[in-house]
DNA sequence: CGGGCGTCCTGTTCGC
DNA sequence: TGCGAACAGGACGCCC
């Protein structure tokens, strides 16, 4: 479900609803078995701690209080909903908190590739020491990334998928791109030209932030956290449109699978 | 070693 | 209609 579009949309949702200050009074665990055991004990020790702020970094949610981070990723179904007043609980739920204002927060994860994580403010650089550059971070090296993506053997697509170099980019956002680029998905990172890497970046920047702005994408069931469905996957030019018309040259769209992935683009106008 | 593949899960859709 | 196979937004470990 998740890319760099819907996780930003779910970290504003998430600031609109839990207002800075506001402290955790109490914590609901109904099954812990997401991607790793939940955290139980850690936290439970965010309890009566004020809120400072809520950010994203890659594609994990960051509730961030005086010493400590919550961490969430959203896996491919996580999601955090608000419940007020009464609510029934679901199948997929896995735990909640709840505000002082009787605002309950809830994690629902029916394919449980999602977990969240408390880590120590002096620990966070260090856990995500492995992530890449955010694209839409203007402190970002393009220069460097394209440096670093002129090293790899991998195609282009699969690259663009590597946290490691450049976060935020998963399978629907590749095709997307790689399509505005005009770059197939099976050409090498390393054969690709510096120029055409300056429009790599370009429309990774502004596809992103089109998919932000329209809400994300909902292919199936992704939901923002006021239970809203988004709207970009009415912009896409490949994504699950196989065989379909390319909207600028009329070829049929392709599919293949790349790195176990599909994988969507149009022969005609990608070289 | 970099990179590809299988794997972790459940739910839905597809094809026979 | 029914049932099993294939597939789905991510990311990690393992293996070549």
């Amino acid at each position: 479900m998740p890319e760099l579009p819907e996780v930003e949309v779910v970290c504003r949702n998430l600031s609109e609803l839990l207002p800075i200050g506001s402290k955790i009074s109490a914590w609901s665990f109904y099954r812990p078995d997401l991607r790793f055991k939940i955290p139980k004990k850690q936290l439970l020790l965010l309890q009566d701690q004020a809120l400072v702020a809520i950010k994203r970094r890659a594609k994990y949610i960051l509730f961030e209080f005086k010493n400590e981070f919550l961490i969430s990723h959203l896996g491919m179904t996580g999601s955090w909903r608000r419940e007020v007043g009464e609510w029934q609980k679901n199948k997929h739920d896995h735990l909640s908190f709840t505000l002082k204002n009787g605002h309950s927060f809830v994690y629902s994860d029916p394919r449980r590739f999602g977990f969240v994580e408390v880590v120590a403010k002096g620990q966070l650089v260090s856990r995500f020491a492995a992530l890449g550059a955010e694209p839409l971070d203007k402190e970002t090296d393009f220069e460097l990334l394209t440096d670093k993506f002129k090293s790899l053997k991998a195609p282009i697509k699969t690259a663009l998928m590597n946290q490691k170099l450049l976060v935020g980019v998963g399978n629907i956002y590749a095709s997307e791109i790689l399509f505005a680029s005009q770059i197939r998905p099976s050409k090498l990172a390393s054969q690709i030209t510096r120029s055409q890497y300056l429009e790599i970046w370009k429309h990774t920047a502004r596809i992103l932030k089109e998919a932000i702005q329209l809400g994300g994408s909902t292919i199936d069931d992704y939901k923002n956290s006021y239970g809203k469905a988004g709207d970009f996957q009415q912009k896409f030019f490949v994504y699950g449109r196989e065989l379909e018309l390319c909207r600028i040259c009329h070829s049929p769209i392709k599919q293949t699978v790349m790195a176990g992935r599909s994988t969507f683009w149009c022969s005609n106008c990608q070289k």
